[in-house]
Order: structure tokens, then C-alpha cells, then sequence
DNA sequence: GGTTAATTCCGGAAATTATTCGGATTTTTG
DNA sequence: CAAAAATCCGAATAATTTCCGGAATTAACC
């Protein structure tokens, strides 16, 4: 069986990562393909796990969450057991919406949204703080976000 | 018009934010409602901005990219001009997925996706640094993703 | 409080789309 | 070159979306 992608895969990904509402029929128009042979590729992209899953991407703004945060994470010891509860214990708060282990002066990358400035220092006096084997928390704040992309480039 | 949200609203939005796949049929199952009450619900979510797309999310690592940076950038200048040369430039590198300008030490802040560590450092030479008016960059590598959320809580 | 207006809600019809399948075509393999 | 595998397609069917008229509920106003 087929695994890697073909041009007619990477279009497809292409064009659903833009718009996943995008109809076989429409596909397949763009493609100049039958509409059963998109259909078939998309279940297989599917299948295959290129495609993890479709969603709805929210205006956040609209829903109150005006303040982005990114906040670099130090933490005081670096065993395998306190990384992993770390992790853990972050992917619980809801205001986390990303965490990355990284490299370099700190440990954790979280990736924060709240919807103003009081209630990122609720979350981080009254959630992230409290967290044990934290060392230092420094927080960097989203003036305005210039690009967005959730489409990767194929 | 109502532009406020009701708990149905906000049921579909935590849902679609999920699966954007589920159907009109299988929303209003779990909602208790009507089939073309959920339309109509989607209908207007959309024109009124609550949703902006429908897309799908590929998994990266399966489209080769594998490495994920954080690129903190420091500009010479700070004239509205110069800011907004920068973010105009940036936007057009197909490996920016995200440009945020930040409070603190530095401007801005970039998220950089590649397939590996020398495709990052041609970015860097060749794109990044060729930028006019940059003072500084700073990069960060993930070593691995903790949490990865595209729904925010409601 | 009662009447009107506006909004929301629903069932069912019609249009569109997704899904399936058998067989034709093309590609791969030996 | 022949056999096997994979891909592709058209057409039938199932499922979903979309639209509409009117019922039911809520809001507004006198």
C-alpha cells in the first residue's frame, strides 16, 4: 500500500488546511480528479494520520481572551520524574493552551490565554506558582500577533 | 438581532472546536435540538465572526517538521515604520507559522517550523538575518511538545 | 395584564454531498 | 510480456445540508 504522498495528497492537504469545508466536488473540480478518487485519498490521509483532525479555529477575541501570554518556565531540579509531573500538572490548566520543553536558559514554553492581565496573574499566583519545583516564571505579553498560521507549508 | 452567545452557542463552539466533522444530526442528538435549529445556530456563529475557519491540522511530524523554534527577534529601531517593514517582511517566509510583537526584552517573538536543525540555520542566514534593521535573534528549539491545544476553554 | 412584534424553534421537502461498489485503466513486479 | 496490484472512475444509494412555512416562545409596549 501506498505511504507516502503523491501531488494530489499534497494539494489536498494544502487546500484542506486552508478550508476543510471544502466539498469532494470542489476538490475534485480543482484537482481534476473524480470525486470518488478524493474521496478516497482523504479517508487514506486520514487513515495514515496526516491528517489528525478537523477543527473550528474561534476568533479569540470575540470570546474573551484578549491576553496572550508566553511564559518561560524554570524549574529546579531536572530528574525524569519532576519533568514529567511538571508536564502533567501544566496540561491541566485550561489557560495552557501549549507547553513546550525546550532547550536553552529555561526549561518550559507555555503558551497562555487568558482574558486580560488580572486573570493571568490569577492563574499565575493562584495555579502556576503553586505547582511544585518551580524555580522562576517570566512572563512575556502579545501586543499584537502580526502572522497566524495553523497550515504548515507543503 | 441576538450577538451574545447562549449555552447552546457555546456548547456547539466547545464541540466544533473538538471535531469539526460532527454532524448537524449528531450536534442537535447531544444538544436536544433540532437539526435546523443547529444549522442556524452554525449559520450565524459564522457570520458573526465566531468562527473563522474550518481546517484540518496535519500532524507535523509526518509532513517533516520535525523541528520547532522560537526565534526572539530585537529591531535597531523602533519607528513605526521600521515595526511595521518587519512584520510585512516576516509574514511572507513560509517557515514563520506565527509573529507575535511583545512586551519586554525583546520585539518580537516567532515561531519557526523546519525539518531540521540545517534547514533552520539556512532560515536564519539566508531569510531571517537578511531582514533590514535587526539587532538581535535569539533561538530556541523544542525538544518536545507537551500540550498542543487549538480550542480555547469556555 | 394583554396584545403585538420579534425571535427562536421545529418538521419536512428539496438540493447537495458523502459513501459504496464493480469494473476499467494504469502501474508495478517478476 | 504477462500477472498482480494499485488507482481511478461513473453511477447508485445513503446521508447530510439547506431551505421554508408556520408553531411556539420570548420580548416589548401600551
Amino acid at each position: 500500500m501506498q505511504t507516502e504522498l503523491d501531488p494530489v495528497d499534497v494539494e489536498i492537504l494544502k487546500l484542506l488546511q486552508m478550508d476543510a469545508t471544502l466539498t469532494n466536488k470542489e476538490l475534485a473540480f480543482k484537482l481534476s480528479k473524480s470525486i470518488a478518487t478524493i474521496h478516497e485519498r482523504i479517508r487514506r490521509l486520514k487513515e495514515q494520520g496526516y491528517i489528525k483532525r478537523i477543527v473550528a479555529i474561534l476568533d479569540r477575541k470575540k470570546i474573551n481572551k484578549n491576553l496572550i501570554a508566553f511564559s518561560q518556565v524554570l524549574l529546579k531540579e531536572h530528574t525524569a520524574s519532576t519533568l514529567y509531573a511538571f508536564e502533567n500538572d501544566v496540561a491541566k490548566f485550561s489557560e495552557v493552551m501549549e507547553c513546550f520543553q525546550m532547550t536553552g536558559a529555561f526549561d518550559f514554553i507555555l503558551r497562555i490565554a487568558t482574558s486580560d492581565m488580572d486573570s493571568y496573574h490569577l492563574f499565575l499566583r493562584n495555579k502556576l506558582a503553586t505547582l511544585p519545583n518551580i524555580s522562576t516564571v517570566q512572563s512575556f505579553f502579545v501586543l499584537s500577533e502580526t502572522k497566524s498560521e495553523t497550515a504548515y507549508p507543503l
